[in-house]
DNA sequence: TATGAATGAGCGTTCATTCAT
DNA sequence: TATGAATGAACGCTCATTCAT
């Protein structure tokens, strides 16, 4: 009775999802280690034993995270890489998407670089490969580029992709929504300055 | 007798400067959170008490990790800057020699992009607004070279700054000593592609 | 089955009454600094996070200690002050109970008043507004024998009170069970002395 | 020559005194225990060194600091004890100038009452026997009175003694100086209370 | 007389996780 | 499915005291 009041409306999402929603705001706001699962149930209004029920460890929770964004992006790049157009034009497409993708799950981002170290070893190779798959990927529309002479082809591919990850990993820790730049444009300045600098 | 064994070599680096080195290379192979106090000063041969006598807390030697490697990172940057030179030129000596810094610092390096969220408020804003200093003293130099006519205009000086610092920041993330390429051939790919990026 | 035999029997009391029921006795034995969390919960036969679960912390059983004790003499004090008799009367009676229940509690009597200044601030003041209300409670009992002429008006009412309480309070400092006089004994001489220098 | 500057003027109190001045005031405002040696040194100026050169330990600190008030308060009562007058005359003056001395000291009498129970187990019972005496002395006035008949004999001495000096050593606890009362005002009231309660 | 670096033992507290219900 | 009492191990930090100088 009591109860059922407390029970999810049938258009909230499932309990999972809830609780990893709000882990990742979370993890954001305050880091993975400053976060106590306590916490975490208590905002997703529910207790302990129900997140270990779904959950095996907190440090699943991360992985999770990790996994749906890894997955997310991942099966976007597909989509690109496999699609029309030249190696230089779907390149610029998978870098502003990646670069829009961020900007959306931004805290999942944040969370992401910040805390992926905090795994445990099996689990960040795990992510690692994973990571490392998505990255190989795009650097095959590099080298696509570098062989039919629109980028330069004196960059080591896989360094250019390192120089252009790097940049897009670290805009969790400067942008802040509701600046002068959009998200939009600041995505399109970012492909502008990484295509340019693998031109000829 | 015993203990003038222990005492340290006259050669000997002071302890506070020891346990900064032993914490850095620790916090940056398994994370400030994950590295106790405890491992730090035995691994300083020093007790904890020892430690505490000249930092105020744990936090404190996070604090002092960055705030040497900032006044580093500044005084080379300000000598550059003001050196003789066209824009680009200063820009460029600019760009490697950040990268050669970070490299030869790699530990304190992948700390500072990896910690500085679990800082106390305070210190956080004290380390950000010396970080903003020098992100400024940089971004004057891409500004310069767009008045000159040498860099494209159309993209805002500030976001070229946070791409170029991005791709540094992240080198922690995958370079590893002893890889196919070394730090020096890096340090000039990577100014290569920032600059001909910034090119019109 | 072995842990099954620690559970606790039906009969005995839960384990937040049995947690401060041995912090009392610590405490007043060895004083609130000198007693550790650990030893509490050793004596109690449980381990520390089982504490932490039910008290925030080792200040909150200091105050619980306090809380309970001031609610059991404040409802006394009520019951006897509304009830039937003269002023003197009724006066009397709330002294000698003050003082029994005093002697029946003198463990966490000791503690009040020896530990009282080492709560944190906020909760220091809210046992002083406990006690404070307490105190106007039986001030007003001699006030109306004052109004009636039963006691002397020459000696400030709420000083009387500081002078009869600083009396019973350090009752702990020397009364030792089994001596030469019964707690009921000193009870009475103490009411005497006290309704007796009110005396015109 | 910097250090003459800060020798101690010719007219300033020698070193132990200063350090037992300032840790009665740091004692009584935020108790034995929460204060550290190293802040009292601080707010004397000087190094532990220093204070360790003088007292053997922190203890040493507190039983000083009782020993000098218990010296004070015998003295006085010696004096007054011997003098001429009844035994009610006597009692009286004895009870006045006990108060007027407490207020006078207050913070040491404030730590005396609060932290007795901490000192070492010797060091308690050396502290007791001298407080003992005093008792003892105070006492024979009683049993003077009573036997003159000035007194009612049906309230055993010691009785009464503990219940006066109970009141007394209280007022640390409500007094600040500054209110309704004037400290002398207080003490004529208390000895009224006292002596017209042993009255018959 | 006085310094201050260093010790060593202990303390209050946190927290992910388990498990009987 | 879900609860919440309880565990157990660790952690950051404090502090009286010592001692070479």
């Amino acid at each position: 009775m009591t109860q059922a009041a407390e029970r999810r409306a049938p258009g909230d999402p499932p309990l999972p999802d809830r609780l990893l929603a709000v882990a990742t705001r979370m993890f954001a706001e305050k880091g993975f280690g400053n976060t106590s699962v306590q916490e975490i149930v208590e905002a997703a209004g529910v207790t302990k034993g129900a997140m270990y029920h779904y959950f095996g460890s907190k440090d699943d929770l991360l992985y999770e995270i990790y996994h749906r964004l890894l997955g997310l992006q991942t099966s976007h790049l597909e989509r690109i890489a496999d699609g029309p157009g030249t190696a230089e034009e779907r390149l610029r497409a998978a870098a502003v998407d990646v670069l829009d993708t961020s900007f959306r799950h931004l805290d999942a981002f944040v969370v992401f670089f910040r805390s992926l170290h905090l795994l445990s070893r099996d689990r960040r190779e795990a992510v690692r490969a994973e990571r490392r798959a998505y990255h190989e990927r795009f650097r095959g529309l590099v080298e696509e580029g570098q062989r039919e002479g629109a980028f330069r082809a004196d960059v080591p591919a896989d360094l250019a992709v390192h120089f252009f990850f790097g940049a897009v990993h670290q805009i969790g820790t400067w942008y802040r929504p509701g600046g002068r730049l959009e998200a939009e444009a600041i995505s399109e300045h970012y492909a502008d300055l990484f295509l340019n600098g693998l031109r000829n």
